[in-house]
DNA sequence: TTCTCATTTCGATAGTTGCGAAAATGATAC
DNA sequence: GTATCATTTTCGCAACTATCGAAATGAGAA
């Protein structure tokens, strides 16, 4: 019966003939799976769906930077260059160095750039 | 002279110290010519930092799907889904069949489907 | 101590987002 | 024609988020 939660009654009946009980079932069945992994990877996505910080990881990928530098490459304080730092750094995906009072950063694998690269190129390349 | 737009007078010789003018500059060089495709690539990240969106792009994986089912695997209202097709359509991922008053929504490509694959693939192989 | 680079906390503002409600569209059926 | 149906669109909002400045704090160097 009801299959669908937001419409306790008469859901799949009245208010939605369209409504393909197989079809929905199935595909719900399919995705259920891969479901669990998708706030994770939304996260991935919402990190990266900005340009400072994508500046930032193409800043890094030319070699570690301490935090001053980056900030004048990004035009932008220290303050606010350590955040957008720390937000990458909390997902994992930069590593810090210090050497006396400065702090190095530098990207803590180079697979993150590699997908980087392929989600561009599939950007370029694609027709429309 | 001024090469930092925020910090009009003397910023490269009293306010930051640590400032490595060449490397910046070097950098800066370096990342001139990727630097215009940041904002078309930071808004397709963001399209995909959304389990919903994922969602639908999962569920279209398995075939082509009537916007009326799409909004009963995602348990939402069909204005809602059709708002959110409609951001996945403006960038060019999906097609639409008319048939009838029924709409179908397919994916436009298996590109993205690939590279998103790639991504999760990347996620869930490393170590941290 | 004092200076410096970096981090963190707080706060505010600006901006975005996701969706409901309702009107509009476009096709089918009667 | 009218009625109905699936979808789209517009409007608007309430809630959430993001980004950053200012200032306090850490921590190392001299």
């Amino acid at each position: 019966m009801k299959k669908v939660a937001a419409l306790p009654t008469k859901a799949d009946v009245c208010n939605v003939p369209c409504f393909d009980h197989n079809k929905v079932g199935q595909i719900k069945a399919a995705l259920a799976k891969e479901e669990k992994k998708l706030p994770e990877l939304a996260e991935f996505y919402k990190l990266l769906g900005n340009t400072t910080r994508l500046k930032i990881l193409l800043a890094l990928a030319q070699g570690e930077l301490c935090v001053c530098d980056i900030a004048h490459v990004l035009q932008l304080s220290t303050a606010a260059t350590s955040h957008q730092l720390k937000l990458l750094r909390n997902q994992g995906w930069l590593s810090k160095r210090d050497d006396g009072k400065m702090v190095y950063y530098r990207l803590h694998s180079q697979d993150l750039l590699k997908a980087l690269k392929g989600d561009l190129k599939m950007l370029e390349e694609r027709l429309g």
